[in-house]
DNA sequence: GTCCCTTGTTTCGAATTCGAAGCATCGCTA
DNA sequence: TAGCGATGCTTCGAATTCGAAACAAGGGAC
């Protein structure tokens, strides 16, 4: 299936490891720390946290909720309906689109990503920023921002289209 | 529960979002293409990997492999076996150790491994080193592997802190 | 040698994740 | 306006993950 190398660049090779190490190892030490202080996960935490600070109004569309944290919308249902029995946000029809549910976040949800912002930041900071220093930090978003970029244009490979296409 | 500002820097914030957004659509892309190549999953991937490439004979104990991945031992238990069941690895006792058992990739483990690692290889390509050059890469591995280390050894917190040997 | 704390691994139960299938609504086209 | 593929969400079943508890062997203190 294809033309690739076998052997890849080691140097490459390491930033692609310690990506991957990073990220796993910076998921744990946020989660048992959500834990602790909100008894909430990070996928939770995460969806509170999209809703609050980069939707408008606090709220959004399912789909496009899931599309914005790369989870897989049952998935989203699930974790929508764990936060909604908790009173953190509620879901309601979308006016104009009969199928659509707009998720929105409560005054209970703000609270609490209130509560859980400062342990949440106090960990990544000591994890990631404290040993990254600011100028660091901002060559790291320049270089990844545009790989995201790059990779949320490029689907997985279509073999069968499973994510949703943009407008064209 | 800390001190920690609530605001925190915009720069390094999408540093931090960047970092885990990426790292799910790459983990995504490869997944799903895994699938498609050998039929396994990320995390066989992973121990494939480590035991072939990164250990001495091919072989490793468990606890040591699970910390290598940065995944739970009890979810390597299952994983190991599933790997043995499919001829893919071997589990030994460890000469020695009554308690220890080495895990070694077996030759249809390494067969597997580089069958399924071309295709490996250009998910990771296309979608991180494509538009990471290669100089960008290398400031990313010159970034992110002192943040690893870092991490490695600051352990999330413990919340539960192990009892030690003697008071002094 | 014996006690007892450690270390290495597995078992167990609960929670979460995903893809595929199922429904219902939309909206374009004739 | 009827037909029909596209879209938005949920349900369902299966697989996987984790933490806590259970088990078993190691090894130091005495």
């Amino acid at each position: 299936m294809s033309h690739a190398p076998e052997s890849v660049d080691p140097v490459q090779l390491g930033a692609y490891f310690a990506l991957i190490e990073v990220t796993s190892l910076l998921r744990h030490a946020i989660e048992q720390q959500l834990r602790e202080d909100g008894s909430i996960s990070f996928v939770q935490f995460q969806i509170l946290a999209r809703l609050d600070r980069w939707s408008p109004d606090g709220s959004r569309g399912m789909t496009d909720l899931a599309d914005s944290i790369v989870f897989s919308r049952s998935g989203l249902t699930y974790q929508a309906g764990l936060l909604e029995k908790a009173g953190l946000v509620t879901r309601t029809p979308t006016p104009g689109d009969e199928r659509a549910t707009t998720v929105t976040i409560t005054d209970a949800g703000r609270a609490l990503l209130a509560k859980v912002f400062p342990g949440h930041t106090e960990v990544v900071t000591r994890m990631l920023f404290d040993p990254l220093p600011r100028a660091d930090a901002q060559t790291l978003a320049a270089l990844l921002t545009p790989v995201r970029d790059h990779m949320r244009a490029t689907p997985p490979r279509s073999a069968a289209p499973r994510r949703r296409k943009k407008s064209p």
